[in-house]
DNA sequence: TCTCATGATTAGGCAACCCTAATTCGGGAT
DNA sequence: ATCCCGAATTAGGGTTGCCTAATCATGAGA
């Protein structure tokens, strides 16, 4: 098992593959070509070929027709991938005023011209922060991460007061508007109702009563713990 | 004369070679293909290549076998590099803790993955600053510049006491060595002595004598006005 | 005017990444 | 056991940007 840990410099692109398919596989269960292709907006066979490459750099395993899992050496690539983007979200946001819908396109570019040295001293700024913006845990340098169990608000229970952890949403129009509705990581909510069929949840927040489509309450991700 | 000004995104390269070009050509002078390949460590054909291309979009104007020009548009591009550039190195040195010597290599590759926005935000945060940590003046935003007029230390005469404006030097041994004689933009010093014939020049800075080769001396540019 | 060194360009290739169109594979339904 | 559909791969192409080797233009000096 030789480690390969002098991976010298990949490219954006690679970078970009090896956290979309980190992300793919939470539990290292394999990622299809396609939804790399799709998370990506890349075609399929960009997809197949750029595997086929990957594989050959010791990045991931591919078995033709099943899908593909990251090697250590991949996950290890991906993780660092995952700390510079998060930590970055945070800095923005801390230190230069952005707001929490603009900071992801930004840290897309930022994070693969940073050095670690950069990366560092950002995180030092910072305090060493958990959690970014969204409330993705940002994974330690030495590649640990600790994945909190959350439950999305669509499937809680009328009645259940929560936490909310994680807002798992890209687009900055809807970032917006959760954020206008006062649903961001570290607000506690209230589940006062809940239609059948993927119907609209009703919650509290900020003291006022909010009506969320599923496709909404299904990003919102909250402790699974109830709050007292 | 179609103000070329939709320049889309352009590439790390074409950005870099504008870059380039516009370091090479003080007064719109044209730079020589073998200067620019020499610049950026590429080989001439590469560079005539590239040459070709941004010809064609119009960046910069070519004679072959004479040499490139740059547009204004390809102007306009460069300068706006070279603000990303410089405003960025001032910034890792402000709020990161960054040495002199180092900035250059990090900004190189950041110039090329920041938005307009982030320029400006860490602008701001600096409060505008009007040179770079080498004493470079930062070009504003709508392209402008002022180069001061400025004399290699290697060029004064004994008894001259100036202020050391700006450093012309890349490579962080050097730009450590030069910090360590107190050879700083801001710096003042007397010429105490001056060998011809490209020999030495010797120095009060900070208090101390201090010799310093031909080859320093010529990237230690200072003040045009002596300092009473 | 002619020669020739030097610098520039052209010729020909290669690697990384992307695409569309054509083909092939795997597994569920008949 | 076959058929077929959808997913995946292969075939074939294009762009960017770099290289080395070969050719060519320019201008200084004979
Ligand atoms: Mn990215
Ligand atoms: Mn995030
Ligand atoms: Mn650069
Ligand atoms: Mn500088």
């Amino acid at each position: 098992m030789h480690a390969t840990t002098a991976t010298e410099s990949l490219t954006r692109s690679v970078e970009d593959y090896l956290k979309a398919i980190y992300r793919l596989s939470p539990e290292g269960r394999p990622a299809s070509t396609s939804d790399i292709a799709h998370l990506l907006e890349l075609s399929a066979p960009s997809v197949s070929g750029m595997v086929k490459r990957l594989s050959e750099l010791g990045l991931l395993e591919h078995i033709p027709y099943k899908g593909v899992q990251l090697t250590d050496s991949g996950r290890r690539a991906a993780l660092r991938m995952v700390r510079r983007h998060r930590l970055i979200e945070v800095y923005l946001v801390q230190f230069l005023g952005y707001p929490w819908d603009a900071v992801h396109v930004e840290a897309e570019r930022l994070e693969h011209a940073v050095s670690d040295t950069l990366v560092e001293r950002m995180a030092a700024a910072l305090g060493h922060p958990a959690v970014d913006p969204h409330g993705d845990p940002i994974p330690e340098a030495d590649g640990s991460i600790r994945e909190p169990a959350c439950t999305p608000l669509s499937e809680l229970d009328v009645g259940d007061t929560v936490e909310i952890l994680r807002v798992d949403e890209r687009e900055p129009e809807r970032l917006r508007y959760l954020a206008s509705l006062g649903l961001i990581p570290g607000a506690v909510v209230r589940v006062e109702d809940r239609q059948p069929f993927g119907g609209p949840v009703t919650v509290e927040a900020a003291g006022a009563r909010q009506v969320l489509g599923q496709e909404l309450a299904h990003v919102v991700l909250c402790g699974a713990e109830g709050v007292r």
